[in-house]
DNA sequence: ACCGGCTTTATTGTATACAGTCAAGGGCGA
DNA sequence: TCGCCCTTGACTGTATACAATAAAGCCGGT
């Protein structure tokens, strides 16, 4: 069978950082496992540019550790250790903490109500059976009060921490324990609402204690999609 | 005057993480001032090396925040506004906080001794004048902490922050500050020899705000130096 | 003399060609 | 039949060629 490739349904070329973009949501939906090999010449076809862009995006994915380079062997989706999970949680609960804090003394009550919502898509995600719009948004929602604080420098440490969180949880976070996650972070917003710093202090601990516990890192296998699937798929 | 260039001293073809590394340590050592034009050609020669591989160290330091792309135009070293730097100390502090408290609790002595060692070759920097290493000793000190407590996220993303903020002390630092600097690094260090956490901490944010109100934020231009003579001088 | 538009030139953006490297598969020998 | 080595194929690493874009200089008009 000589392999007839489709005929190409589009060509227009797409902008790098787009490309990243997609990639990148494609990882945190969850629909390229790690491991998943990230050939150039694959994914020039599905972007419709040369290998030359494919490389630059690998690159700047590979600065945040959602893939990883191996030299003359190509790009794959980072598999990480747990030793990475344990120190990324530990980073973020450092930094969330503070983060929490401050947000409890400076939120706005539009500020608050735009998550509220937040957490609303979050809970409609969930009972529509949507994984990959679940994780999304459970990870936007730390992202965003980050950017409400006020410090952009601190907000990109944390996106950067949270995309490389759901590479971790990708396997093992179930629907139960989704639910979970969107019902803290309304008791999250509950204790915001009443300026009590402390509680929601010590509920942000809690909340990401309970997400790296729901890890169980065992070596459960996702099989390789196609990438074209895969990748088209992605709304940027 | 046909402008005859020198016979190319050596070709040597150089890796791109080794390219990324000395013009970092040439930003670091402050041997190219913020706003100089980093010509893709003219670092090609500098290194020996095609634009391909100087493309992909720029874009690797763009993303480190040391060197900013502009589209069509080339790539600069980065001029960080006032309020970068304002952010930049405030994440530091957050992170580094915590950072000196879990040092303070687990430093053993072999490890207070490498840093005391450290902030020895700091006061050797700073009475010999060389301003290049006493600007990164003086920041490696903090980066050495961050590596001995463990996490080595936390770590990295400390690492980031160091040298963006080097960027910003740039203009500003003098040597009598650089002492100052070099001083509270001992200081630090005694208490954390002493186990006292509370005092380490709060050394530890005086430092920090100390190194911040040193920065005076005035237009201080510096002149635009040769690319050649900063990068070859550049030990990696 | 000054301003606006055009031309020119240098530099970046992208693609492609070629060289180097790794891994897999087949053949040979024990 | 098993294991080792060599061939071969596919992919990455790097350089170079070409296209596109923006800045700078020139010329003509007012």
């Amino acid at each position: 069978m000589p392999t007839r490739k489709p005929p190409a349904p589009r060509r227009q070329p797409t902008s790098t950082e787009t490309i990243v973009a997609r990639i990148t949501n494609a990882l945190v939906e969850q629909r390229l496992p790690p491991g998943t090999k990230l050939g150039e010449v694959a994914l020039g076809e599905v972007f419709g540019v040369s290998r030359t862009k494919i490389r630059q995006a690998l690159i700047r994915l590979s600065q945040d550790k959602l893939v990883t380079l191996l030299p003359a062997r190509g790009a794959f989706v980072t598999k990480p250790e747990p030793r990475d999970a344990r120190e990324l949680f530990d980073a973020r609960r450092v930094i969330e903490r503070v983060l929490i804090e401050r947000f409890t003394a400076s939120a706005t009550r539009a500020q608050i109500t735009t998550l509220r919502e937040h957490t609303a898509r979050e809970r409609a995600a969930i009972t529509a059976g949507d994984a990959a719009l679940r994780n999304r948004l459970l990870g936007e929602f730390h992202v965003l009060i980050a950017e409400m604080v006020g410090n952009s420098v601190i907000a990109e440490l944390l996106r950067e921490l949270m995309q490389r969180s759901t590479l971790v949880t990708l396997h093992y976070q179930n629907a139960r324990a989704a639910s979970c996650s969107s019902a803290e972070h309304t008791a999250l917003l509950d204790a915001v609402r009443q300026r009590d710093a402390i509680a929601a202090v010590r509920l942000m601990e809690q909340h990401l204690t309970h997400v790296e516990q729901d890890l169980a890192l065992p070596g459960s296998n996702v099989a390789v999609l196609d990438l074209r699937a895969a990748l088209t798929l992605a709304k940027v």
